[in-house]
RNA sequence: GGCGGCGUAGCCAAGUGGUAAGGCAGAGGUCUGCAAAACCUUUAUUCAUCGGUUCGAUUCCGAUCGCCGCCUCCA
């Protein structure tokens, strides 16, 4: 069990045991203003996945996930309608919780706001300057990065190597600092610039990295267990963030580290700088599926980049209904009393397939092979045989646990039949027996055009939604 | 330039030193008044190319070609 955090760890040499039932984990989240698109939901439904497969497997998970909403863009709006950033930000964060939810995610357990901790990245920057792990100059407060000998352990960055001026952030001339690698914790603002933070070391505010230092810490502790986001972020902000935190409080921050990869589109990746970016709204506005979206998300396991094509797309529109007609099938089998065999052994080897898939460093795409293995063996011995009730409800009772981890099933059909269309479907039948087949196909084309969709089969008609 | 990833059927893809999961699409079938829906069956002598190691490689090593990413705001 849990194979997957070794590797899971693989960034970092060392294997750092978990504490007995408990898993802390921190997600670094957009920031609010960012229309996040669907590749940047990849890595909130792999989180997603990942707290509830912890919770399968009896963890209690604690999870803080990052909406960011320090951002000189935002401050600066903010400041420029005379609005707080809280009322700047609600819209958009409520925008962003509407798709997250709509995409079957449950709500991490704590969402805190990085404006209301700067207190918090105050205390570790003082401590920072204490120590000597960082420096003032003209005002604001940078990092030391030379009395950080392990800078570059997660991404592996060999800075030696490193394009001469190749990036604006580390320019040497802009900024007065020690090293070039160097990154500002605190940024000094005028007096009477707004909005601005008081400090011990000056009116400022707060660099870009210290705030995930912040929080993950106040409510996960000094050395959480997993830390999770897009593999954009694994430099430099993950990077800055073991060195700010290790640096403050010389104990191991993160034990592991999962880095999402990002789509690609037409093998170009996916980004708001290209403008090949689809959100997920837009997506739904073409009638694709929440479920179908999600399902797709998580077919390829998250540490490789996913072909998004929309043929693709529709292939999980398809895979999807296929795995509600199962359920649905097995829920309305009528099953006579007892158990077989093979239907038992079909079970208990989809459940071990799957966990052992999913411990396997999270292979989602072994683990939803064992559901379509159990999925057909199962309507297999459904169109035969049939269904025995002890079988029927361990296969309802799997389907149930895989849904509680990948929520790729759906809500169960609520069976609350409209009075209308069930007087419709009864009228047709009674037409089709008195060979009335004109009518029958015209109540058949009726309930078509209010999306119900009729299966005549040879034990009678079922009905659904489409 | 430094570091890293990928190349498996029409498409999305898993995977292993011993001979290729799964899904979609396609084809065939069951059912049906017809149709639809649903379900079943089926689909790669082969895993970019060329060498090497091995009894044996898609899987290990080397080279080549192609693609992607990080090093710069993006998940």
């Amino acid at each position: 069990m849990l194979r997957f955090f070794n590797t899971l760890s693989r960034q970092i040499e060392e294997f750092h045991p978990l504490e007995e039932g408990k898993v802390r984990m921190y997600i670094c989240g957009p920031t609010v203003w960012n229309f996040a698109h669907i590749g940047n939901f990849r890595t909130f439904v792999f989180g997603d996945v990942l707290r509830r497969y912890l919770k399968f497997i009896g963890y209690e998970v604690t999870h803080v996930f990052n909406l960011t909403d320090i951002d000189d863009r935002i401050i600066n709006e903010a400041a420029a309608r005379n609005i707080s950033i809280d009322e700047f930000t609600a819209p958009y964060i409520e925008y962003f919780w509407e798709d997250f939810d709509a995409l079957g995610n449950e709500r991490p357990e704590v969402t805190p706001r990085a404006t209301h901790h700067v207190a918090e990245m105050i205390e570790i920057i003082a401590k920072l300057l204490e120590n000597g792990h960082a420096y003032e100059s003209e005002g604001s407060i940078y990092y030391r990065i030379t009395a950080f000998p392990e800078y570059g352990k997660l991404s592996k960055i060999n800075f030696s190597g490193n394009r001469d001026g190749g990036s604006e952030r580390i320019d040497t001339d802009k900024y007065d600092k020690e090293d070039a690698r160097d990154f500002a914790l605190w940024k000094l603002v005028g007096e009477n610039e707004e909005p601005g933070w008081d400090a011990e070391f000056g009116r400022g505010r707060p660099g870009w990295h210290i705030e995930c230092s912040a929080m993950s810490m106040k409510y996960l502790g000094e050395t959480f267990d997993l830390h999770a986001g897009g593999m954009d972020l694994q430099f430099p902000h993950h990077e800055n963030e073991i060195a700010q935190s290790e640096g403050a409080t010389g104990k191991l921050f993160s034990k592991y580290w999962l880095h999402s990869e990002f789509l690609k589109i037409d093998d170009v990746t996916m980004s708001k700088s290209k403008g090949n970016f689809f959100t997920f709204r837009d997506l739904q506005e073409q009638g694709y599926s929440a479920l179908a979206i999600r399902y797709l998300l998580l077919s390829v396991p998250t540490r490789k980049q996913l072909n998004f094509t929309f043929e693709g797309l529709q292939g999980a529109e398809s895979t999807v209904e296929r795995l509600r007609n199962f359920r649905q099938l097995v829920t309305e089998a009528r099953a006579a009393e007892g158990t077989d065999l093979q239907a038992a052994a079909s079970v208990t080897k989809a459940l071990t397939d799957f966990e052992e898939a999913m411990d396997d460093d999270f292979n989602t795409a072994a683990a939803l092979a064992a559901i379509h293995d159990l999925v057909r063996e199962i309507n297999t011995i459904m169109a035969g045989e049939g269904l025995l009730s002890k079988d029927r409800e361990a296969v309802l009772d799997a389907v149930a646990k895989f849904n509680s981890v990948l929520g790729i099933f759906g809500e169960a059909e609520g069976g609350s039949l409209d009075a209308e269309i069930e007087l419709l479907v009864e009228e047709r039948q009674e037409a089709r027996r008195q060979r009335n087949f004109a009518r029958s196909d015209e109540i058949r084309d009726l309930l078509a055009e209010k999306g119900i969709v009729l299966e005549d089969t040879k034990d009678g008609v079922r009905w659904k939604r489409k």
